[in-house]
RNA sequence: GCCAGGGUGGGGUAGUUGGUUAUCCUAGGGGACUGUGGAUCCUCCGACCCGGGUUCGAAUCUCGGCCCUGGCCCCA
């Protein structure tokens, strides 16, 4: 039998719908804070990637070339092909700009749980405000969308303004290599790096930064930050919003065009892959040859949201099945269309099976039954059947439509 | 790329000191049965991940591959 390739899934309905339900509980969210909704390719040229994230990312991409002979990627993110587009399409926008994503991306990785080769980011880009109002704002609009769809996370913010204050005296190189090694709490990498540059003396303050959960106290480890007021501000706002995060000074996120405010978000119930979410302040625009916008975002893993849940999302619609006698047929399409008109889900016999086998093929597929016979067709009336209590009455097609509707399941 | 555990009808399973036609539940189709048959009974459909090896004989032993699950690495 022929297999889907590694790392890909097939969604049945039932999980259709639940992820659906998950994706519009988090598109109604962007929708109230102005963020609309962009599209992008999904391959691009392969340059765009790397130019943002370094060659290294070439092992980890799906590569191909076309007929003539471009190098192109499957896109694995879509914050760089965002701000492409920014700058290919809207440049001259009044700013700012408020765009979110819900896509798929690729990436050639070891698949585990909640990790796979075809996965979805709901994402968004806040593009040209430079301000704490911005970093705070993003943050609000991930808690609030986190917060929509159910899941138990813990939400965390830092800066990495603190970080580079320590570490501004050292080369580049070595700051992302001190970086690395706190964003992963290898404590002995760091110390040996330090020892081998006789800058040992910072081992103890970088170790107290990342520990540090308390903003005036991550201000004295690291002296002087150039951005203390716009962190403030940005704090302040936090709070005064309820928002519930914890700081950490300790995230360094992957990658050189992250700015200063940062956050990242964990599923409280996940093992090893556990991250959901993924953000902060970066300027990208000026490598893709645009002006040195300062843009914040985040990227939410869809389908670890989705792992989190489980079995939670039970979303059904009320089914009616619409069963007739073999001479009632065509009476029976002309009620159908009328619930179905009525935005109910109807569902006829293809089976050419008696009523009673209708019946018992609807107790198991739909929540109401509508029998038409010979009595229905003459009188106008329904036979509207509960399937879940065995109620049965006679009533006209629209009291039955407003019986199924005040059962419930429409939403 | 590395480590561990797995793979038997659509789903869930039994069977592995090698031995007839591979067990059971469930789901699905048909029928008893053309106005309530959601029940009951009968019946049908349908599987040993793939390939090589050992053997008279392999679901079972062996080797390789593929895939799944979890973890390491990485995580833009």
């Amino acid at each position: 039998m022929l297999q889907k390739p590694r790392g890909t899934r097939d969604f049945l309905p039932d999980e259709m719908e639940a992820r659906r339900t998950i994706e519009w509980r988090m598109r109604e969210v962007a929708r109230c804070w102005g963020y609309r909704e962009v599209c992008t390719p999904e391959f691009e040229n392969l340059e765009l990637f790397t130019m943002r994230s370094g060659e290294g990312i070439v092992e980890e991409m799906y590569i191909f070339e076309d007929k003539g002979g471009r190098k192109l990627a499957l896109r694995p993110e879509i914050t760089a092909a965002v701000i492409r587009m920014f700058i290919n399409e809207a440049k001259v926008a009044p700013k700012p700009l408020r765009w979110c994503y819900f896509a798929d991306c690729f990436r050639y990785e070891r698949p585990q749980k909640g990790r796979y080769r075809q996965f979805w980011q709901f994402g968004v880009e806040l593009i040209g405000a430079d301000t704490a109002r911005a970093d705070a704002e993003v943050i609000m609009l991930a808690a609030d969308m986190l917060n929509a769809t159910g899941i138990a996370y813990d939400l965390k913010v830092g800066h990495l303004s603190f970080m580079k204050n320590l570490l501004k005296d050292l080369e580049y190189s070595a700051q992302r290599r001190m970086m690395a090694h706190l964003d992963k709490k290898d404590f002995d990498g760091l110390k040996n790096t330090l020892e081998s540059m006789n800058k040992a003396d910072l081992c103890n303050s970088l170790i107290a930064l990342v520990n540090c959960r308390d903003l005036a106290e991550a201000f004295e480890i690291s002296g002087p930050v150039p951005e203390k007021e716009r962190i403030n501000q940005t704090i302040e706002i936090l709070d005064a919003a309820g928002i519930e995060y914890s700081l950490n000074f300790g995230i360094a996120r992957g990658l050189d065009y992250y700015t200063g405010m940062v956050f990242e978000g964990f599923a409280q119930n996940l093992g090893a892959e556990n991250q959901i979410l993924g953000g902060g302040a970066y300027r990208l625009a000026h490598l893709f040859g645009g002006d040195d916008v300062a843009s914040c975002g985040f990227a939410l893993g869809f389908d670890r949201v989705m792992v989190s849940l489980g079995e939670k999302i039970h979303r059904k619609d009320t089914v009616v099945a619409v069963v007739c006698t073999n001479e009632c047929r065509n009476h029976a399409l002309e009620v159908a269309r009328i619930f179905r008109r009525a935005g109910i889900r109807s569902e006829m016999d293809l089976m050419g099976r008696g009523l009673g086998a209708q019946i018992a093929h609807a107790s198991k597929s739909a929540d109401f039954a509508v029998v038409i016979g010979q009595r229905e067709t003459e009188s106008g009336n329904v036979t509207l059947k509960n399937l879940h209590t065995g109620e049965q009455k006679t009533l006209d097609p629209e009291s039955a439509i407003a019986e199924v509707v005040s059962h419930g399941a429409r939403r």
